[in-house]
DNA sequence: CGCACTTTTGAACAGAATCAAGTTTTGTGG
DNA sequence: CCACAAAACTTGATTCTGTTCAAAAGTGCG
């Protein structure tokens, strides 16, 4: 057995341990999404044993609401969510759906409390990660330390995109920008990204793009009327890339 | 001389050094904006080493560029500043404005690069923090790191803040929430809360909130006209903060 | 299998964009 | 310091996109 050669939180070389193993991050088919790369094996081993445990949150339960303290953030093995935060008249704003390998929280770290209530739109599993640890960890690994830096910056960029979308382009442009972007996380997941299904509702796509339900709706059949895509129900399939991307290039509008 | 008691980029208390002395976070009036509560002595003359320099920026000038690698993140001492993002047409959209104690480049750790340019709205100077320097300290300050982590935090929730009014806000609404948020900032840095110059154009403003110039115009006119604020040439006075509040509130709007 | 929710579609309306002057401010060079 | 040109701002009239209101059809959950 290897000798420790300082104090640390990194565990020696894990023993079998079937309970765990199966539900271990370097077993996880999302391990690209969620680590770093080029970790030793005692440093995946860390990170393992940082995630606390999977935990199901079923259709429609919230995995954290808003004000909550914040104790964990999550990373989404199976499953769809929606995150949103309520105007001070009372309505729910979407401000993000999130899909396997997102991690979620990361809002609340800057007040130690939740800021926005995290629904799911489908029975879900997640893996809770104590901030705590987190922080503890990635001050050992830097890798971990990068990589997480790099995942709150990239949230910034996403909203930054959002703005841009919600504050430049029209109706039709922003949905096809969604259904981009929609197409790309799912192929980044190894899923299909011309045929998907769209777990929200209408109006949760509206109230996300800044849009009454209607106006989604009519949109999407505008689009299929022009071939651009198939709808049926929540169902969704892109036929016309190039048309779509068009669409959401040139549907910019509003000179601002 | 204290014993060091392990290897560390932290310094040996520093010597008398009046040119460093000048400049040094320890003496900066945006101390608690940028540097986190109880840090050692110590510490804090690594931070003060950490920061590379001041730097000059002339109005109309370029603190860094989109697509630039990115090298440093800037807190900014004093003057103002915007950031902005070029749509696929090429019109701008102002995603920030940035004044004295924010910290500028966060957006770029995701893919090491910028992904907007940084523009001087007027003479501003800012200080260089290094970016794999501030990994490093990060590293050996958790104070330092929990800081950081939470002023990213802090971004994504401002963010959503900005797709909150984006997505279900009208013109005036908007108006009045970035008029009190202005105001909010301001307070925070020790100026006015009710009385400050808008260093931007009336465009700007407008791409900032997904608005054009005419309509800027005409919501403040009317805003004056009801006697909420005041508005002369850039030089803006809150009147009536009750009313703007309702104004913020009320004018949300579209029932999304 | 039925009831509630979701979605589609239509018609009227409203808010903001666009187009168009005209005015004021600012910045520059003489 | 003034004059002039460019930029920024205000205001009005018109147009158009998206909202609102309304009703009917479709889905799917319990």
């Amino acid at each position: 057995m290897p000798a420790r050669t300082r104090a640390t939180s990194l565990p020696a070389p894990s023993r079998l341990d079937l309970g765990r193993l199966r539900n271990a991050c370097s077993a996880c088919s999302l391990r690209e999404l969620c680590l770093p790369a080029g970790l030793e094996q005692r440093e995946i081993d860390a990170v393992d044993r940082l995630v606390n445990r999977r935990r199901p949150v079923a259709r429609r339960e919230y995995l954290f609401r808003s004000n909550t303290p914040l104790q964990s953030l999550y990373a989404i093995r199976t499953g769809f969510m929606k995150t949103s935060v309520l105007h001070v008249d009372g309505r729910e704003q979407v401000v993000g759906f999130h899909m396997p390998g997102d991690l979620m929280g990361l809002d609340a770290i800057g007040s130690s409390r939740h800021v926005c209530d995290a629904i799911a739109l489908e029975d879900c599993e997640v893996c809770e990660i104590p901030m705590d640890k987190l922080e503890l960890l990635s001050r050992e690994i830097p890798a971990l330390q990068a990589h997480f830096h790099r995942i709150l910056s990239r949230e910034i960029v996403r909203d930054h995109g959002m703005m841009l979308l919600l504050g430049g382009m029209r109706a039709e442009g922003r949905l096809a920008a969604f259904l981009l972007g929609l197409s790309q996380r799912f192929a980044a997941r190894g899923y299909s990204s011309t045929e998907f299904v769209l777990r929200m509702t209408r109006a949760d796509i509206g109230s996300y793009l800044g849009l009454k339900l209607e106006t989604v709706s009519r949109a999407l059949s505008r689009m299929q009327d022009n071939g651009l895509i198939g709808v049926r129900n929540r169902h969704l399939r892109i036929i016309d890339r190039e048309k779509l991307q068009a669409a959401a290039a040139h549907c910019a509008g509003k000179a601002t």
